[in-house]
RNA sequence: CGGGGCAUAGCGCAGUCUGGUAGCGCACCUGCUUUGGGAGCAGGGGGUCGCAGGUUCGAAUCCUGCUGCCCCGACCA
């Protein structure tokens, strides 16, 4: 992409409303665009980013062999009649009506939807295990949105849902969505905990919330530094197979938010194995048992020809929480660190002098010849200044920022600069490409 | 939902106390100079001062009501 032809409001001063740092770069970096509290737009620069979240999760769903579909955002409310929701879930669900004054709402999850999609297909217990998942924005009419994306009141969620014949089917299906969750922050670039959590008002005795680790993050958390280390499971596992001794391992660390925090345990750790640090949540799982199918009647046949409620369970991931969660655990004082995988371009290529041939020729050739790899590039060919293209890369995060100017050029020369690290090498344009396309 | 704050040009702000023809910086447009870490000079465009009432000869400024947004606390992907 050619920066002359993008559309990338920056913005040189922070507006006063946003207050932490990801919100700051989000709106500085012309990724998001506030309409109303806790609703924004997504600029090109930062629906990049949110597609590239959006696959990963979608691959790691795959693989775990959730299967995908689109549910509405729009509901009709008789199902959470059914469900007995209804009126439990209070003002924070967006009600609406028709225009024959049908009572209708904005979805602010879909385990009714879900729920009645399954009944009316799945009647035997040899179409089990099932999981069925989608992504999709969903409308939670918060008391306070805050932190810009990271608590709008309109969100991008993955949420997937099982169905088993029973507890114990229903457990191992937890457990896969347990490993995919692992993946998919690990791929994100992102350091998250599992942790116990309180299966809270959706209720069920299976719950964990996937905490990321972030100095700004919104509540403490506490836990083993063993966690830290534990190997993320590989892309091959057999989701298939046992995979209990993965949980195992994973859960006989200590790992709890403050809410969930006990003292004494954490105490009897040994000192130095002790963290304590900010978190993010960024995933919740649920098992809830019959609490849906139960009231909604969605039973199936098991061997025996008896007809028993599905045993279900929920597993959410915030996509564009994710996008805020990012740049909190990836930045410093000149912009966002974008992790490899979620990055919106690859390399920022700068033209330090257009209007010079023989750098707008070098340019261009780069420029062509990353993009016939794949290599996604966003080129700046504006006629800015130097300081002012160079602040601009910081600030929007690109990993490598390929540096081209009549000074190096003479010498054949280009610079390469690592955005994370700061370092910049300068090298042959051969050697810039072999690295970068590598 | 309780507590606090803000609303004036795209963004950041001054002006409001003490009423008198709306200003600064950045951004934008034109020209010249500059050109490896957010350039300089000169000229220019852009605002029913959040909305609605009221007081007054006159309201961004005073009064009343409303709306929007932000921050802190209890809840959440």
């Amino acid at each position: 992409m050619r920066l002359s032809r993008y559309f990338l409001p920056l913005l040189k001063e922070t507006p006063k409303e946003a207050e932490i740092v990801s919100h700051r770069l989000m709106l500085r970096a012309g990724m998001i665009r506030q309409q109303a509290a806790g609703i924004y737009s997504w600029l090109p620069l930062g629906l990049r980013v949110l597609d590239k979240i959006e696959a990963i999760v979608r691959e790691e769903q795959n693989r775990a062999g959730a299967v995908e579909i689109l549910m509405p955002t729009v509901q009709p409310a008789d199902l959470w009649v059914e469900s007995g929701r209804y009126n439990d879930y209070g003002k924070e669900m967006l009600r609406i009506t028709d225009r024959l004054d049908r009572a209708m709402l904005f979805g602010p999850t879909a385990e009714e939807v879900v729920t009645d999609i399954f009944r009316s297909y799945v009647r035997s217990y040899k179409n089990l295990p099932l999981n069925l998942y989608n992504i999709q924005w969903k409308f939670r009419d918060e008391r306070r949105p805050r932190f810009g994306v990271m608590r709008g009141r309109e969100f991008l969620m993955k949420d997937a849902y099982s169905f088993d014949v029973d507890q114990d089917r229903a457990r191992e299906a937890y457990y896969r969505m347990f490993v995919a969750y692992l993946r998919t922050y690990s791929r994100l670039g992102l350091t998250a905990i599992p942790m116990r959590a309180d299966s809270g008002p959706i209720g069920g005795d299976m719950s964990h919330e996937f905490i990321i680790l972030a100095s700004t993050g919104e509540s403490q958390v506490f836990c083993e530094k063993g966690v830290l280390d534990l190997p993320i499971p590989p892309a091959d596992t057999d989701f298939q197979g046992d995979l209990k001794p993965i949980i195992d391992e994973w859960t006989s660390f200590y790992a709890a938010t403050e809410e969930k925090h006990d003292e004494a345990a954490f105490a009897a750790i040994p000192e130095a194995d002790r963290v304590s640090a900010r978190g993010i949540e960024v995933g919740h799982i649920f098992y809830f048992g019959t609490k849906y199918s139960e009231p909604m009647g969605a039973r199936v046949a098991g061997p025996d020809g008896v007809e028993r409620p599905v045993h279900m369970g929920s597993y959410g991931v915030g996509v564009s929480r994710l996008a805020g969660a990012l740049i909190e655990a990836s930045h410093d004082d000149a912009g966002i660190i974008w992790p490899d995988a979620v990055a919106p371009f690859a390399v920022g290529l700068v033209n330090m002098k257009p209007g010079d041939a023989a750098v707008d020729a070098a340019c261009e050739d780069l420029y062509a010849r990353l993009e016939a790899a794949g290599v996604e590039v966003l080129y700046d060919d504006t006629d800015a200044r130097a300081g002012a293209k160079f602040a601009m890369m910081d600030l929007i995060g690109l990993p490598w920022q390929l540096i081209v100017g009549p000074r190096g050029l003479a010498q054949g020369e280009v610079e390469l600069k690592r955005r994370a690290t700061g370092e910049r090498e300068t090298m042959s344009i051969e050697a810039a490409l072999n690295r970068l396309v590598g």
